[in-house]
DNA sequence: CGTTTCGGTTTCAACTTGAAACCATTGCCG
DNA sequence: CGGCAATGGTTTCAAGTTGAAACCGAAACG
């Protein structure tokens, strides 16, 4: 599953988690999940991939820590795949995502979907960056630190 | 550059956004650029990508209009490689994947870099995601409701 | 001018992807 | 119990993608 065998890019905390997502499939796996999905039969038929990429990209999901498989329901002899506590932490980067996606790929005259809390039904926010002091930061407000670069 | 010809997945916002961007090397260099690499050639060093596919991905981004190309500074020969607006909206997918990045793929020992307030140099808060009525969300506590769907 | 650097393109082998066929269980039905 | 379909994969193989290295032309450099 590890498919990149050398990249010392600079920012290993970006290159990283692409190594773990960073293909098409991925996401849309864990997007899934969240919505719900837990047979590989269910993933299939949403997402129209071959079985054996969708095999691959599980095990490989898996092999992150993202996704784990648990005993099917009812003592079923299949199992189901669910999301880890890592698995949910992507749940911003789906979000971050999903609004970039809105933004700027919905086009008109297309029925499309949004995130709505839940309870209400309501529209979510849009995410925004704050300070420490909760002043609200933009693209370019922030920088890379080292360890104990505080400083500058 | 389109390498998909044809998914139909259920939910196409978080689909196209991942055509644009969804390969090893494009959030990369996006992030790059958002570090203030302009040139082919800081990109070429800083990744250690192979030029040709530096030069593919440069020009699929370009396609997506998530990069634009300027004019050398001081009327130099060589163009410079920008981030348009659509590029810089990416700001918050890198925040959450370098959260979670941060948060799940950090080793102890390893130089690590975070980040911070351009500003007092301090780290940036976490993301949060919040109804529209201010309520915090959390991982489970969306969906996605379609176009006039807020109630239910 | 001659050389080096920059910004690519071309070439080609190795690897990945994807469609389809195949296979082993499991669940269901009479 | 005996057959049959559905589930959850693996195997196979062609086609597409990637990446290292060689190549190339224009610009800068001395």
């Amino acid at each position: 599953m590890v498919k990149r065998t050398s990249h010392q890019s600079a920012d290993c905390l970006i290159a990283r988690p692409l190594d773990a997502i960073g293909d098409w499939w991925s996401l849309l796996i864990v997007r899934d999940a969240f919505d719900g999905m837990r047979r590989f039969g269910e993933f299939q038929k949403s997402l129209g991939v071959a079985k054996n990429i969708l095999s691959a990209r599980l095990r490989g999901l898996i092999a992150h820590g993202i996704l784990e498989t648990v005993p099917g329901p009812d003592g079923s002899a299949h199992h189901e795949y669910v999301l880890t506590e890592k698995g949910r932490g992507l749940f911003y980067v789906l979000v971050a995502l999903r609004q970039w996606g809105e933004t700027y790929f919905s086009r008109p005259g297309e029925p499309y979907t949004f995130m709505v809390d839940r309870e209400t039904g309501r529209p979510i926010r849009r995410l925004e960056v704050h300070a420490e002091d909760g002043r609200l930061l933009f693209p370019g407000d922030t920088r890379l630190a080292d360890f104990r670069g505080q400083q500058g």
